[in-house]
RNA sequence: GGUCGGAUGGCCGAGAGGCGAGGCUCAGGACUGCAAAUCCUGCUACACGGGUUCAAAUCCCGUUCCGACCUCCA
């Protein structure tokens, strides 16, 4: 690819060369769904911008491996449990169905390894025993870990707060924690609450443990790249570092967080209802559209989400696969993608997508040309490009997780549609229009939309 | 109170000292039996007030407004 890819680091605040640990291999850990809630567009922007990320280092030549994680014991699966009369068991793996039914729906890369909390206890007792044997943390008896953030040489390097300046939380209990600030490795169990037996008590993973227990069993002690979305900041990522650190790992090399998709500049809460559910707005987009709006964007840019914006996309979307589909009809045959230059520039820039997109846009333009010219080399060459850029971006029209569903009928459709282009092909013959332009409004309040073009006449459904 | 972002044309959205990003909408034109699609042309914006500079949307100081995090969060 030869120009170098530079990222954006949160723990230095500046765009830096890209060099992984080892030559060729990158090791990445997301945090993942929490799952005790359908996700909504916010929760697969994270998994869009990184799946996104995750592409291109492939495509550039690295050998990638993608942790992404599943927290599935956390205090708000237990309250849903409680509230929807259903053992915690079934709350999380519910809700873990319904975000890979999003990711496979808008084509988002299963991880190389998906890793539950539930599934990684012993390697949570393990980092546990190291941090209370060296001093890190401490047990007070009654069946909590706490790490103890005063000992720490560093703390807060991400967020790049004092400590001092923090605001202690409001139900901050100093019976057994020796400082409000020190976090729960590990919380005693409480009556009727699942949990595992400790050298400590029995209990349940606090927030933090698992990402870090995880990181280590999949990446080792230091990997390059870990992601998550802006707000996990602090205090997760701050006490994972703390955790990991103070185990004498190196952790992560490189901080990426994605930024928010908001309504009326807010962040999207959970208690927003159920309108921006995933499920919900594939009912107006394809799944291929919806990740181009979600993608479209810079991964570290507020994303306003409006109906008006997502139907933009997705019809500026349907314009580049118009595209594609008439330079495959010409050519016979499905380009084969390659990579623009312009867009390795862009993308190699921290993934300027938006600075990728005018690049797409520029072809666009050309290879339309090249198809009114009957100009076949022209159009291979814009079309190939463009399928490759889409395909970095995840949204390659051609790509089986988009077009196995649609085949079958297709074959039907089109003999039909024919019949009654051949009818109104020979009403135009005979300078017929009016009967020509029945047969065209006819099929058009069934949704087929038809094209005249030089190389005769077009339907798509629409 | 501490920390961190943001404000760009009718709309969306990049850029981060000097060559009009790009898309959408809109207006005009080409092509077309008409339509659609496509292409061409047009629309010179950076919250406010100072400053630095030959040159500021970009850097500095101040102001206003919006937002995020401070132990639930993508």
């Amino acid at each position: 690819m030869g120009a170098q890819l530079k990222l954006y680091n949160t723990a230095t605040r500046v765009v830096t060369d890209f060099k992984p640990l080892q030559p060729g291999k990158v090791g990445i850990y997301l945090c993942g769904a929490t799952v005790q809630a359908p996700p909504h567009i916010g929760h697969v922007r994270s998994g869009i911008n990184f799946d996104i990320l995750r592409r291109w280092l492939v495509a550039s030549g690295y050998e990638v491996t993608f942790i992404r994680n599943v927290t599935d014991i956390e205090d708000k699966i237990l309250h849903k449990a409680a509230h929807e009369n259903l053992p915690w068991w079934a709350v999380a793996q519910k809700y873990e169905r319904a975000f890979t039914e999003a990711y496979a729906a808008l084509n988002v890369l299963p991880p190389t390894c998906e890793p539950r909390a539930t599934g990684h206890i012993t390697q949570m007792i393990e980092l546990m025993q190291l941090l209370i044997d060296n001093g890190s943390a401490y047990a007070p008896g009654n069946g909590d870990v706490y790490l103890e953030v005063r000992k720490l040489n560093s703390y807060l390097t991400l967020s790049n707060q004092k400590l001092d300046d923090l605001q202690p939380a409001e139900d901050a209990d100093l019976t057994y924690k020796k400082d409000p600030r020190d976090f729960a490795l590990w919380k005693a169990a409480k009556p009727g609450d699942p949990s595992w037996p400790t050298p400590w008590g029995a209990g349940r993973p606090g927030w933090h443990l698992e990402c870090s227990a995880m990181a280590h069993a999949y990446l080792g002690e230091s990997f390059d790249i870990h992601g998550g979305g802006l707000d996990l900041i602090f205090p997760h990522h701050e006490n994972e570092i703390a955790q990991s650190v103070s185990a004498g790992w190196g952790f992560a090399n490189i901080w990426m967080h994605n930024a928010w998709v908001t309504t009326s500049g807010e962040k999207m809460s959970k208690s927003l209802g159920n309108s921006l559910q995933v499920t919900e707005i594939l009912k107006q987009v394809r799944g291929i559209e919806l990740r181009w709006y979600l993608g479209s964007a810079h991964y570290r840019s507020m994303l306003e989400f409006s109906f008006e914006a997502l139907e933009e996309a997705a019809v500026n979307f349907r314009r580049i696969e118009g595209f594609l589909k008439r330079a495959t009809d010409l050519l016979g045959s499905t380009p084969d993608g390659i990579i623009p230059p312009g867009f390795a520039e862009a993308m190699n820039e921290d993934l300027a997508v938006p600075a990728a997109l005018a690049v797409i846009a520029e072809i666009l333009r050309n290879g339309n040309t090249a198809l009114s010219a009957n100009d076949k080399a022209g159009v291979r060459t814009a079309a190939s490009q463009i399928r490759g850029a889409l395909t970095i971006l995840g949204c390659d029209p051609f790509d089986s997780n988009f077009t196995s569903a649609e085949k079958s009928d297709e074959k039907v459709l089109d003999g039909l549609v024919s019949l009654a282009l051949e009818q109104r092909a020979a009403a135009r013959a005979r300078k017929d229009f009016a009967a020509a332009d029945e047969i065209r409004d006819q099929i058009a309040v069934l949704g087929v939309v038809i094209e005249d073009t030089a190389q005769g006449t077009r339907w798509s459904i629409g």
